[in-house]
DNA sequence: CACCTTAGTGAAACCGATTGCAACCAATTA
DNA sequence: TAATTGGTTGCAATCGGTTTCACTAAGGTG
């Protein structure tokens, strides 16, 4: 059996509430007393159990992680590392383990943030992603269970969460290509449950409309957030017209609506120019190499645990949210026609 | 306050043990019983409290994960995500969850597994990465903690581990180039500190042996697992020598090394040729696109989780060690000389 | 001198579950 | 009829801490 409190309570000859004062630095017990329950702690070896602790105190020190989707793609996607890090840094600074849980689907993502909000395993949770359809938030609300969202909810009422201005981004990321003299400029997205495609897809729009250029919904796609997902949705887009330009809400993406076009005989950017949204590593060394929006991913992770550590510290935290700033990066994958 | 057995109980009208058995499905409480307790947990919303539930059963079901060195970097090499997307999908086949440190340095990383173990947050920690200098698993195995570690440590007696043969893995990189023509090959690592670098250092050793190549020890550089310690390693060898040939242990050096032989005036792989490891998502599309030897990181990362877990249902599973394949995958980074 | 602070500590309740052991009841056996 | 047995359930201890409250002794005040 391991080390108690109360081993070290009869080896400094004090009661167990007197160590327990003592490892919390209370003000109230004397240095003598301090020092004599340090060293019955030392010998032993005496380190504090921290489920009891949690179970008494009611506090965890453990930040929790949803993971969307199954925890196979997500973690493919370096989207997810990058934000995870941001997050990952800002809790051990402030000594927070991180609770990750993975889930297949929606049922069982909600199962999993019951399983630690109701296990009470976490103080707060940062929930990754919002679907236009997630029935988490108003549950979290109500629980009145802290937590952060990375991507604006639909329903932002009473939530805190950390985003880019994605119809502002996604504007850019239009107008960039307009300014290249392209007209015929497709769209594609992950689904549109998510509320970050209907955001930039509302960008999209907004930038054709700014330069009088209309909106042909045969040159928008939705697939999933993958290589394939990104062939798919270009090839669906090939079979019905031949934009100049597209713009693509995901750099894993974009590898696939590239190689769609290779596929349909079209060279990247000579026929097709491309801007992408991440700027994940690989974009920079793909061919060619890929203009994106860099949405400061590893800043959004790191401001969602701030926003999230702030809440705790202060339990009636109003709510507030982050926007991060994105930027173009220009290389070699648009062209000017 | 939250419901808990108690309440529970009293609505059964039960005692709570009784209840704690429903949950359990102890087949000594019967169904007129357990239907009874079950209404009564319905109305009110019950759920265990895990943290209590931990604290009796002295069971966490969640497996703890140290990311080595800093978050920043660990996250920023796609090694780690794939490794750890492999324990995160058994983990959350077997129902456990992941409970993730991360550490600045060594002695935080000790400090990592100290506050994991003897605070008793999970029942197993699964290591990546083993120092030849590692205090960890002297002392896991000293605390009879239950643990497998991911590459093989210099001292394996009475520890679990995966990994792959990174000699040999290293001698069919090696003899790849050397079948290709070259003689004049360069070896770039990780630290030596690290057993990988240092077997698959013998790897290249063993190769040139068999082929009567002498080693030259100029030819020879390590440094840090990033595109910056390639690039700086790469420098420091061609300042001295000329190699037509280089095997490079980490994908993401590589990068560095292709920058560095661009830098210095010379083409890949006109100039130099170049075979990588880990076959990160990358390398498909680098450019030239890297023959690399793919280690099977995901595997590593199931491997690993399912043998804690092995571990962990059937305490005296006695030491045991997997290897997990390795391929070669032949892109464009190697021509014949 | 009686009264009030204040500092320092201990006793005991509590956090929310699990579990060993005793107790009970009805049915069976001797 | 008494004892045994098997199936159910409750009591109470336990897990390892935190925290409220009470208490003692020393020093300060009017």
């Amino acid at each position: 059996m391991n080390v108690t409190i109360k081993d070290v309570a009869q080896r400094a000859h004090v009661a167990p509430s007197t160590v327990s004062r003592v490892i919390a630095d209370n003000p109230r017990i004397s240095k003598e007393t301090k020092e004599r329950v340090f060293k019955a702690m030392e010998e032993p070896g005496y380190y504090p159990n921290a489920i009891a602790r949690s179970l008494a105190s009611k506090m965890t020190y453990t930040i929790g992680l949803i993971m969307p989707r199954s925890a196979e793609d997500a973690f493919s996607n370096p989207f997810f590392p990058e934000v995870m890090r941001g997050i990952s840094v800002v809790a051990h600074n402030e000594k927070y383990d991180l609770l990750i849980s993975t889930s297949g689907n929606e049922e069982e993502e909600k199962q999993a943030v019951i399983n630690m909000v109701k296990g009470r395993k976490v103080d707060g949770i940062v929930l990754l992603c919002s679907r236009t359809t997630d029935e988490l938030i108003p549950w979290l609300r109500e629980e009145k269970f802290p937590f952060t969202v990375i991507g604006k909810p639909l329903d932002s009422k009473g939530v805190c969460w950390v985003d880019n201005d994605n119809i502002g981004a996604s504007r850019l990321a239009t107008n960039y290509l307009i300014k290249h003299g392209h007209k015929e400029i497709a769209f594609i997205s992950g689904s549109l449950e998510f509320v970050v495609s209907l955001d930039r897809l509302d960008g999209y729009k907004l930038a054709l409309e700014e330069n009088n250029i209309p909106f042909v919904k045969e040159l928008v796609a939705q697939d999933e957030f993958s290589e394939d997902g990104g062939y798919n949705a270009m090839m669906r887009i090939l079979k019905q017209k031949k934009p100049t330009a597209v713009v693509v809400t995901d750099d894993i993406m974009s590898f696939g609506v590239i190689r769609a076009a290779i596929d349909y005989g079209l060279r990247v950017p000579q026929d097709v120019s491309l801007i992408g949204f991440n700027n994940i590593p690989l974009s920079a060394y793909a061919n060619p190499p890929l203009t994106t929006i860099d949405i400061s991913t590893f800043e959004l992770g790191v401001k969602s645990a701030e926003l999230l550590l702030k809440i705790l510290k202060n339990k009636d935290y109003m709510a507030d949210h982050i926007i991060v700033p994105v930027k173009l990066i220009e290389r070699k994958s648009c062209i000017k026609r």
